[in-house]
DNA sequence: GTTAAAAATGTAAGCGCTTACATAAAGAGG
DNA sequence: CCTCTTTATGTAAGCGCTTACATTTTTAAC
């Protein structure tokens, strides 16, 4: 049942035919597998522009066992972070004719765990994931499947991962509120269920606090989702306590835009007042009033260095398991030492 | 060469084998493309627990001719338009079993007809572009393949596509800003190379403007790309100028920002001494101090919409050819009369 | 009980590539 | 000029599914 020659949806068959050549010369021209001679060479390549061939991806993966496609599940694309190392991924990839699938698990294990097995039945080479907290049978399909797989914006001792120490950056940052002289030490936090990224910033204010013998007040303990309007409402909510801290760690740059805000609509001048800090440093961050001082985060490196473990586990070569990056802590205006050392 | 029967990778042969039907049955089951009996569903479907039966992709779509995966180049992913729809776009899809492959193009032609070709030699149902703007050889492609495609962002009149008149919104806004009283009027656009929606924005201020006797001129008219920076950049080179508007009409939220503190840095009180629009609405736009005028787009339902159609498309069902979105003028706190009727 | 129609299942031919392996052509060495 | 490599090309067997078609089993109708 072989189909009319129409110009359009040719197939290598058909341009083997035109060339003068066999289905398997084709095949080396096209992949430059092997050696072909000039002449031959060049006419597969004019029956190719003639024929408007467009190569069967489907085929080609079921018979080369490629899929010449990687996965990349987040938690939401739309998320500044993730977009942009999902873009950097992307154009990396493509320089290696790879593309790139993805899909949102909005902070779901279950939902994670079902976008993982959809696109693993529709192939893919390897496949991205974030932070290390996944749903139970997640990690054991993907090596009884034998996929190649790594975990980003976080650092594993188990698995392949590209991130960096999560405790250790919102230590840092705290050590210097904490060198500024601030003591009484709030938090507005990102959801910390299903988000190991969340808990361990928490997790390294806490060291911070603890390792020169103070704590972290339940009152002063505020958990919200990633939103400007969320950073908002947890620093009203914290403003309302009988105390108020004089320096807030927000979960990321979203909430301390809200927190800023919020304090600024209340009365409270940042910085003289109350400290505020971000993380992730998006752009926006620099220019608010005043300027956020926050952790930068450097996710297009993270989505490359993916891509570079991912193609390299395709290609059979040899890769580095852990890959960190470096995390900065940026000071502007939105931090300043508390009142009462002034 | 039958591979040994591993607990992982098996074939739906394997399936068939152990739960003692055809491989026509366990594809019945699994696709219920026809009724199959009771209990020989119930063995299959057992069977494809124990063996963790993953169907292989790649054949599925080389017999079916269909790979359930739908394309979407946009001009970045970090957009957060572009993100929020393509997010919205995934989710829908997912619901009916199909993937993503998304990619980049740098609002280059150029590389996204590369992009787009790639896409299609992976093998895609349907595609999803920005805009209608193309290399001249991209639709011609896409025609001659019969790859369904749709333009999003714009209407047209000769594809199918999902969006709103840019021309009207921006006609839209400007009238709000001329019925206000201003006449002297600036934009600060977006790069209007390859970019047909900022033209097409800154055709309808030009527009509204002329339908009042009035022109946009050329010391008030500044392209620049989408960042805040280059906002302020932009505000700065403005306000050097001889005479300044009273209003300035910037191409999309991020310029906005960045003009709006460049005026204030200036000197300047928005909306007093100045008023300012952006366009797309995005989070900040409504805590940015003052709160921004703008216009919002709807940009999840331009993905979920785009989804429907190449579904639809793919399954060969009745579709609408052209999709309108609503935008709507969001009025708030950074625009006012100009200090002259006041 | 017989027979026709409906329902369930099986058979096997591809889908369009890649890639061992076989074969032919072209150089190299003596 | 003939054999031995080396290089270029062809042959054909899959890759793991779907699906038209054939066959068998069930159910319904009389």
């Amino acid at each position: 049942m072989r189909k009319a020659p129409l110009p359009g949806h040719a197939s290598l068959a058909d341009v083997a035919a035109r060339a003068g050549v066999s289905t398997a010369t084709v095949s080396r021209v096209l992949n430059g597998t092997a050696a072909v001679a000039q002449d031959a060479l060049q006419r597969v390549q004019r029956a190719c522009r003639e024929l408007n061939y467009v190569p069967n991806g489907a085929a080609r993966a079921l018979s080369s066992r490629r899929t010449r496609t990687i996965g990349a599940v987040v938690p939401s694309i739309e998320n500044a972070g993730f977009a942009v190392a999902i873009g950097a991924l992307q154009r990396w990839l493509v320089t290696s004719g790879y593309t790139l699938i993805v899909a949102s698990s909005d902070y779901d294990p279950a939902v994670e765990l079902r976008e993982v097995s959809l696109l693993m039945s529709r192939g893919i080479d390897g496949l991205l994931l974030v932070g290390g907290e996944h749903h139970p049978d997640l990690v054991p399909m993907l090596e009884q499947q034998e996929l190649p797989f790594i975990e980003t914006w976080t650092l594993s001792d188990a698995h392949a991962c590209v991130g960096f120490d999560n405790v250790a950056a919102a230590r840092q940052l705290t050590d210097y509120l904490l060198d500024l002289g601030h003591v009484d030490i709030g938090v507005i936090a990102g959801r910390m269920l299903h988000n190991d990224r969340a808990a361990s910033r928490v997790a390294g204010v806490r060291q911070a606090l603890e390792a020169r013998g103070l704590k972290l007040p339940t009152e002063w303990m505020i958990e919200r989702p990633y939103r400007i309007l969320e950073g908002r409402l947890a620093m009203k909510a914290m403003l309302a306590r009988r105390l108020r801290p004089t320096a807030v760690i927000c979960g990321n740059d979203q909430l301390a835009f809200g927190a800023l805000i919020e304090a600024q609509a209340s009365g409270l001048s940042v910085p003289d007042d109350m400290s505020i800090t971000g993380f992730n440093d998006l752009d926006f961050a620099a220019y608010l009033d005043p300027p956020l001082t926050t952790v930068s985060v450097p996710a297009d490196q993270i989505g490359v260095i993916a891509g570079e473990y991912l193609l390299g586990r395709a290609d059979g070569k040899p890769v580095l398991r852990v890959n960190e990056v470096l995390t900065k802590l940026i000071v502007r205006a939105s931090t300043a030492p508390p009142c009462s050392q002034r």
